[in-house]
RNA sequence: UGGGGAGUCGUCCAACGGCAGGACGGCAGACUCUGGAUCUGCUUAUAGGGGUUCGAAUCCUCUCUCCCCAGCCA
């Protein structure tokens, strides 16, 4: 991957495979992997390890697969396939001719583990899954064997034969690898490598009715595919003897190493696959694409660019220790790219009618506005202006309260590429004494924004021209959650307790007319409010927009402190 | 209390026996036709105790805290 990011900090990822190179452990060879389970859509978090994975390889001028992990049939399907591997490319990441699939190695695998069953090292046995949990022991006590752990090779072989030719039905026997019951490493105690599942694959059908374990099958894979460092997160960390163990009894040409590191915590939002389809399901969210999911496609939805989540991958390193990251840090991300690249344009979200008395009725100008000051190469456009405007509620206060030097009676601001304004009255709503409209005088002279004498005005406000602009939808997001950590909760509560619920707000606004012509996923800046993007859900004449992000608002800071 | 890991600014990541540094956040200021952007400055950090050493975040040792593991899930 190229591009304009920071420049890639070291890590010890990075540095293991640094020296592995100048040692020439795999002949100087680097080959990772990204094995997601297709049960679930991609989020933030498989953004870190793609990162990872496919950006390593890069460095090192090596290779990084894309492998789905399909071991269990009971919980895995196609649709997740096709959304994993979009995701992934969207990301800017592309695995070129070498996408697999574990079930691409089920022959492989059955014939290994006839090889173990030989060697005396695997063995079919009859306990019940309540039966080998009761064996198992616990943490502090050791396992007991399996009373079939010592049937004959023989024996093995053609149960487990017997076992692939469908003879025995689903949860009735196993093959476990024979390892050893008293390990304080629970993985160690004679792990199940095989189960029967009748069930069909979506990639093998009805071809196989016992499906292999991810620790058997994901070190096999591995080797199979010639991996040479095989990154995972930290909970795999005690799997690592077991990986080793298999590969090792085998005999493999290829032992690829294990590294493990840790999986990305955001603050305010959730990471578990199990818990996001909660939302899903429970109707919290609209779906794994809402603008509120950490999912990878509620980002995009949202208005990320994926320069901006390669560059906060970057950022948040690579390290062994448990973290939260601060969702400040993801927003910095895209406020920086987008800064760049957005045009600008002017939407009021929550309109206050402004009246200019001293304005012809029937008159309207084309004034010219620049559509992004950070990049003059991207031009200028022209914005219609008329008697009546609106501004942003919040840019009128009628007692102003301290600091605030915006809009208010008797005091001068700026209409941004447009005009001085002065306030000289107000229009309340008799019952409820709500300022509904705000009587002004401009100054001609001030057209386009400068004023010939010099004077100086404290605040410039975005408006629309009531005759003008269009109506759009906004989708205004906050975060999903209240807490910085979701799972913080009270006895007998869950996450679900601690949601937000004012992560979405929905406003009909006005925008600048030039927005009629805006497509789904087209981005824009509007100028004081924040980024935002066209929603598929825009129709015809009325695009929805979705707030990706706000600006830095340091006057809401001011206000708050204020307040 | 078995096994495996991890402890450095508020947060994330560096420093690999030799000046504890960067980013985000926060605070203050400059500038500004976005209270945006930009720029400048500031910011109570090595979990604790012992030891080795001229010198320790780094090595040794004891302690404490946190995370993961008892799926026929991955």
């Amino acid at each position: 991957m190229t591009g304009p990011e920071t420049p890639r900090p070291s890590d010890f990822i990075r540095d293991i495979i640094k020296e592995d190179m100048e040692t020439g452990k795999y002949g100087g060879r680097v080959h990772t992997r990204f094995p997601p389970e297709p049960n679930g859509y991609l989020h933030i978090g498989h953004a870190k390890s793609i990162c990872l994975n496919f950006g390593v390889a890069d460095e090192f001028r090596g290779l990084c697969n894309l492998r789905f992990d399909d071991t269990n049939p009971a919980k895995e399907e196609v649709e997740y396939v096709e959304s994993i591997k979009e995701d992934v490319l969207w990301i800017g990441y592309d695995w070129g001719d070498r996408m697999y699939y574990a079930s691409d190695y089920f022959d492989q695998m059955y014939a290994y583990a006839v090889e173990l069953i030989r060697m005396g090292k695997a063995y079919v046995c009859d306990l019940s899954a309540e039966e080998i949990r009761e064996h198992r022991g616990t943490l502090t006590q050791p396992g007991r064997n399996s009373p079939y752990r010592d049937r004959s090779a023989a024996e093995n072989l053609e149960l487990f034969e017997r076992m692939k030719a469908g003879e025995f039905p689903d949860g009735s026997r196993t093959l476990r690898a024979k390892i050893d019951m008293t390990s304080g490493n629970i993985n160690m105690r004679d792990p199940v490598m095989y189960r029967i599942l009748h069930a069909e694959h979506h990639r093998t059908g009805d071809k196989w009715c016992i499906y292999p374990m991810y620790d058997y099958a994901h070190c096999v894979s591995d080797s199979i595919e010639g991996i040479t460092h095989s990154i995972c997160t930290l909970e795999f960390e005690d799997h690592r003897p077991l990986y080793d163990w298999f590969l090792d009894e085998l005999k493999v040409e290829c032992h690829p190493q294990q590294i493990e590191f840790a999986r990305l915590n955001l603050s305010y939002t959730i990471m578990s696959k199990r818990k996001l389809l909660q939302l899903v399901e429970g109707g919290h969210v609209k779906g794994w694409d809402d603008p509120r999911m950490p999912a990878i496609s509620g980002l995009r939805r949202r208005g990320y660019t994926p320069e901006s989540i390669r560059n906060f991958c970057d950022r948040i390193g690579v390290a062994k220790r448990d973290s939260m990251v601060d969702m400040a840090l993801l927003e910095f991300c895209i406020r920086e790219d987008l800064n760049k690249r957005s045009p600008r344009v002017m939407a009021v979200l929550r309109p206050l009618k402004v009246v200019i008395v001293n304005y012809p009725e029937n008159k309207s100008e084309e004034l010219t506005a620049v559509n992004n000051p950070e990049d003059p190469g991207m031009g200028t456009r022209t914005v219609p202006f008329s008697r009546i405007i609106y501004i942003e509620r919040d840019d009128f206060q009628e007692v102003p309260q301290k600091q605030f030097f915006r809009l208010s009676p008797g005091r001068e601001v700026r209409l941004r590429y447009a005009y001085y304004l002065t306030c000289v009255g107000v229009v309340k709503d008799e019952k409820t004494g709500e300022v509904v409209e705000v009587h002004c005088t401009y100054d001609p002279a001030t057209r386009g924004g400068d004023s010939p004498d010099g004077r100086k005005v404290k605040a410039t406000l975005h408006w629309v021209s009531a005759a003008h602009a269009i109506e759009i939808e906004a989708r205004l997001y906050n975060t999903l959650f209240l807490k910085a950590d979701p799972d913080d909760v009270e006895e007998g509560q869950d996450f679900r307790s601690n949601m937000n619920p004012d992560s979405l707000e929905t406003l009909a606004a006005r925008a600048e007319p030039c927005l009629s012509d805006a497509k789904p996923g087209d981005r824009f800046q509007f100028e004081r409010m924040g980024y935002f993007c066209v929603d598929p859900d825009s129709s015809g004449g009325k695009p929805v927009f979705n707030r990706t992000v706000t600006l830095k608002d340091t006057w809401a800071k001011v206000r708050k402190k204020g307040k």
